[in-house]
DNA sequence: TTGACAAATAGGATTGAATCCTATTTAATC
DNA sequence: GATTAAATAGGATTCAATCCTATTTGTCAA
């Protein structure tokens, strides 16, 4: 909690108690949270806060590089006709998502610790940046 | 397209005009489009195409594991406060996403090509399956 | 080929996440 | 303590996704 102080006076960030409320349930929570989540948890303390304040809160602490939206999630449903392995690169500018192969990265293999701790089903890298396009285009 | 004749009758589904240009739709483009996106293209050849069947013709495709679902969109906006290097495990039962940190994964290199052929500035292992409390719960 | 039927579609209604709007409140600074 | 720009509450709005139901259409068997 420290460095959140510290984090929002050097982003100008006014350190309400709404704010202080939403950085601590989004670090004792283990699962990444959605907005509704944590308004949710929230409301036991203060049953008056919004759940506008609760999103824009997140939204201001990730432009802020304080934390981070998981990729994917928030934006509408994608489909991938490709049936082979393959893995994905986002184009942040375009939202274009476009595939690639790489059998190095097929073949990587985790701890077995972690295929302890989970049945790992799926398996993909997600990459992400610019695509030729929008870089070529700015 | 012969094997998506196959694959309908496999999985006992009526080819319908509507299917058949979904599909299409959705193999002809590289980005991996949203059902809004394809609905949008075939209203030119379909004037009358609802958003509805196209988006359940694309859904009933992914359950029959004729195509898939791009990882994470569509779900709520989820929140990570983890700013060290880390990856994703998503459980596809209770939709938790748990961080793990595995420095080989860290240093996996992608292929000089896709280097030029994309800017990264993102790189995440995303794996899905099931947690141990929703393995052990079943 | 036709008839019967279960399945699929169109399109309007509904739900749910996210955002916008604006009056009010509040943190920061002097 | 007063000032001011920033933040909040909560209702309204937007947009994606889904539901509902009357109508249409593939499929299969006669």
């Amino acid at each position: 909690m420290e460095s959140f102080y510290e984090q929002c006076k050097a982003n100008n960030l006014k350190i309400t108690p709404q704010r202080v409320a939403v950085f601590k349930a989004l670090t004792s929570s283990l699962s990444h949270p959605s907005a509704d989540q944590i308004h949710r948890e929230l409301k036991k303390e203060f049953p008056n806060i919004s759940l506008d304040t609760v999103n824009r809160t997140l939204l201001t602490f990730a432009k802020a590089d304080m934390i981070d939206v998981v990729e994917g999630h928030g934006d509408p449903r994608r489909f991938d006709p490709n049936q082979e392995a393959h893995h994905h690169f986002y184009c942040i500018s375009c939202r274009g998502i476009f595939d690639f192969h790489d059998s190095a990265v097929d073949n990587i293999s985790v701890s077995p610790e972690l295929e302890k701790r989970f049945t790992i089903t799926g398996k993909r890298l997600c990459l992400s940046g610019y695509c030729d396009n929008c870089r070529s285009s700015q």
